[in-house]
Parts: structure tokens; sequence; C-alpha cells
RNA sequence: GGUCCCUUCGUCUAUCGGUUAGGACACAUGGUUUUCAUCCAUGAAAGAGGGGUUCGAUUCCCCUAGGGACCGCCA
């Protein structure tokens, strides 16, 4: 049995959406899953809009989501050559042939067809007429013969057996009259170099696919295998384009998505394995299979999202999470290098309270920033009595050496008693004074996880 | 308009002819808790409609409806 190799083709003309995301994990899962290999394939043929920083960008996205190609990426633009030299066999054998239609006269027949409200398909015009009648003034294009009769039966691996009419497939062109290959025939040729066994690619591309089993066919070259998945829809139910709202990569990084979170989102989305929704890299590619791959499109949900995420964050050991959250810190707001102590230790209990990285930075703010600020309406909690319960506390803090929760419940519980008051009481004041809110985490949490001296600070501040 | 595809809770999905149609997210209620959260428990919530086939259909077939993709000398 030949080994199965996958493939991803974008073209650099933008940062890759997620749909593209999941259509590359797909592959690369897929291959994995095979013990193949994966490729990926950069499509840079239309020179007005690939730009080599999307090609970056896209390698370093797959990289950020855990997908590496085997072996260095293929760079369509290198193998032109090679495309027009298969057709130009195309063109021997029969199977294409010039076409000397104007742009006008395409025009033209599109117009027709509009009024007449019939599909556009090219009329097939010099087909079968002989070179002898061809203009002087116009260079030709090639178009691909396609089949008129019969039909043919697409074995799709994910959504069965699809079968069409041969004649709805017009004459395509393969060679454009400046002599460039076209995409159909670019990633045939390419698809067969790189001996690619199992096409996994977006439902758009279905008819795609016809077209180039006919060239395959035609270059009398085995056929790979073909599934085609259904596309992420947005919320609306329409396809996800790169134009849409948070459909990049760094819409969600930015929010402080972590990339095993976005990864098990992402496979889960179109895709099943029982009722497990929480997947390991390992267990992924043990268990992913094209079968388990659904056919109707997907929308994007948001709280899913973020709740895997939250999954992940409170799962994940914590030093992994703090390197996330140092990397995300660093990308998106400000470096933490100099507080990194203290929040490290602090994660058992911030972690608690985030659904991302963001979260987790901004919970830790009174961790991170010297001095806090409290808000007006804060303020009004810190009346007389909860001044004179900050200043209490401070007198008995400042004489604790050793920092635990034991000793501060002791201090906390006699300032109760003393103030006839109960935990809010206390507790309240003094999580506004430290870190400027009355919402946050634990007092004993707030007050181990800073440095005594900026408690000391802060205290006074407040009272 | 033509060709093709899709249709189970709001969302992602399980079910491969016999289930009280399951799970997860979101939602609601209650409990734990020093706040916000977390956590725990409970609840509400689905087979688009109509025909067949069958002892029996969510599951197989057909029709209708709805949704989507494609229809470039872009990829």
């Amino acid at each position: 049995m030949t080994k199965v190799a996958t493939r991803f083709a974008p073209s650099p003309t933008g940062p890759l959406h997620i749909g593209g995301i999941r259509t590359a994990l797909f592959n690369w899962l897929y291959s994995k899953n095979q013990k193949g290999s994966f490729f990926l394939r950069i499509e840079d043929t239309d020179k007005e809009r690939s730009k080599e920083e999307y090609k970056n960008q896209i390698i370093q996205s797959l990289k950020w989501i855990g997908i590496e190609s085997d072996g260095n990426e293929y760079i369509q633009s290198k193998k032109i050559d090679d495309h027009i030299k298969i057709a130009n066999e195309l063109l021997k054998n029969g199977h294409a042939y010039k076409c000397y239609c104007s742009n006008e006269e395409i025009e033209e027949q599109k117009n027709r067809a509009k009024q007449k409200k019939i599909p556009y398909i090219y009329d097939r015009k010099w087909r079968d007429k002989s070179e002898a009648d061809a203009p002087q003034d116009i260079k030709p294009a090639i178009r691909f013969k396609s089949k008129i009769d019969g039909s043919t039966l697409l074995k799709d691996l994910v959504q069965g057996d699809i079968e069409i009419e041969n004649n709805t497939i017009e004459d395509f062109i393969i060679l454009r009259n400046d002599g460039s290959p076209t995409y159909n025939l670019s990633a045939s040729v390419d698809d067969h170099q790189m001996n690619i066994t199992h096409i996994i690619r977006g439902d758009d591309h279905k008819i795609n696919t016809f077209k180039q089993m006919q060239i395959y066919l035609a270059m009398k070259w085995t056929l790979p295998s073909f599934a085609h998945i259904p596309l992420i829809h947005t919320t609306e139910g329409k396809k996800l384009s790169k134009r849409d709202k948070a459909s990049t990569l760094d819409d969600y990084s930015k929010i402080g998505v972590m990339p095993e979170a976005l990864r098990n989102y992402l496979l889960r989305l179109g895709w099943s394995f029982k009722d497990k929704e929480i997947f390991t890299l390992e267990e992924s590619i043990q268990h992913f299979s094209l079968e388990g791959i659904g056919k109707s499109p997907s929308k994007l949900d948001m709280s899913r999202i973020l709740s895997i995420n939250e999954h992940y964050i409170k799962n994940m050991n914590e030093d992994d999470l703090f390197n996330h959250l140092t990397k995300y810190c660093e990308n998106y707001k400000d470096k933490i290098d100099s507080k990194s102590k203290n929040i490290k230790k602090s994660l058992s209990f911030l972690k608690n309270k985030a659904r991302t990285l963001e979260g987790i930075y901004n919970n830790a703010q009174y961790l991170i920033k010297d001095k806090i600020k409290i808000s007006s309406e804060d303020q009004k909690l810190l009346d007389s009595l909860a001044k004179t319960i900050l200043k209490d506390f401070l007198k008995e803090f400042q004489n604790l050496t050793n920092i635990n929760k034991e000793n501060l419940e002791k201090i906390i519980n006699n300032l109760i008693k003393k103030n006839k008051t109960n935990f809010k009481g206390v507790g309240q004041p003094l999580r506004v004074a430290l870190v400027g809110s009355k919402f946050g985490p634990g007092i004993y949490d707030i007050i181990i996880s800073l440095d005594k001296n900026e408690v000391i600070e802060r205290l006074k501040a407040a009272s």
C-alpha cells in the first residue's frame, strides 16, 4: 500500500482564517493517523495578491496551533514550467485546444446567457475549429477539452458518491493567453508530482475536483482520493471568509485563547468521536478519521471556544500555563518579567477566575501594577469604620513575621469580634484597599501573593 | 437561473431499524463560598413537513420546504 500523503495548499493573499486552519488540521491529523506525510504548498501564482509576509504568517499560524509540514514547503510559482509542459502535452494528445475568442466575445456570451437566464458555459467555439481559421491578432488561451457525454462519479470520502453530468463542466482554461497556467492545471500537476494520495479540502472545491479528475484521467495518472469537508459558517449561516470578524487566528490569540484550546475546538467542529470532547494532541491523532467528519456545515460558537479554553486553563500544568501567559503578555500586553514570581505562584487561584489568558492578566492587575486605582464607587465602601479596621489590621500585620493563612485568620477573626461585624465587614475593605475593587481573589490569597511592604503601602494609602 | 450538497435541543454533536433520543457549551434554578468566580446538583430544550418501505423508523427511499456551495484568462 502506498504511503498516505496529504497537503494543505493556501494562497498567501492574506492571513489564514480558521476555516483554513481547520482544513490544515484535518489534513495533518489524517496523515499522522495513517503514519503518512503532510505537506504545505504555497499557491502563490497570483502575483498581484500574493505576498511573502502572508506566506510566513501562514507558516507561523500553523506552527502556533501545532502543525508543521514534513519537509520544506512547496512553492507553486517555482513549478510553473512543469505546469506549462503538461498543458502542451495535453494539447498535443488532443485533450486541449487553442481558443481564439477575444475577451469581448466571451463577455458577450456571458451577457447573452444572463439575458436568457440560462447558465453561462463557454460555447466550445474553437473546440473543433481548424487552426487555419485562427485570427492573426489574437493570442489564444488553452482550454481543456472536457467530456461532453456521460457522467462522472466522485467517490467522496466524506460526502459519499456524487455523480454529475459531464456536459455541465465547461472547457476550462488551463493556460491563459499570456502563457501562464491556471489553478486547476497547476493544482493537478502539483498534487500528482507531490504524490498526494488524499486531497482533503473545503466543500467549495467540489466542482474543481471534477475538472482536476479529468486532467488526471487525460494524463493517465493515478487518481487520488478526495474528501470534501463542509464549510464553517458564520452565525448568519454564510461561508466564513477572511473579511469576517473573529475569523483569523490572531483574533483569538489576542484575547488569550491558547493554541491547544483552539485546536481542540476546531477538531470537534464538524468532527466527532463518540461523546469525547477533550482531546490531547496524541489522542486526536489516534482517533481521527474521515468517517467521523459530518456532512453539514457548522457555525462558529465563541462561548464554546472560551469554554474549552477555560478547561485548558484550569487543567494545564502551571508551568505551561505560565509560559503561555508570559508569551501572551509579551505579544499583546506589557512584559511581566518583574512581577513574574508573584504571578506564577498565584496562578493556582488566578486561573480559577479566568476563561482566557487575558482574563488572568486582568485578574493579576493588582500584582502587576505598582499602584492600584480605586474607583469612586468602591471608594465609598471605605467609610470611617472601614478605615479604622484597616488601621487595626495594619498594626497587627506589620508585626507578623510569618505571613500565612492561619496567622491572617487570627487577625481577621479578632477584628470581626472587636467590631461586631462579619467576615465581609473586614474582608471587603481589605480587598478594596489591596486590589482596588470589591471583586477579586480571596483575601488570604491576595495578601499572601503580595509582598509584605506592598500590602503595608496600600493599606496606608487607603486608610 | 443551472449543477451539486446539507437538515437531531439556541450551538457543536451521539445514535449506524427497536433508546425514557445521550453528551458538551450556552441558559434557568438551587447548594457550597468572605466578593466576583470556581465547584456541585437539578431543570428546560431537538429528529423541517408530507408520503412510502417495514412488525417497527431520527435512522432506508421519494417529494416538498428551508439553508448552503459553485457557476473567473482568482486560488
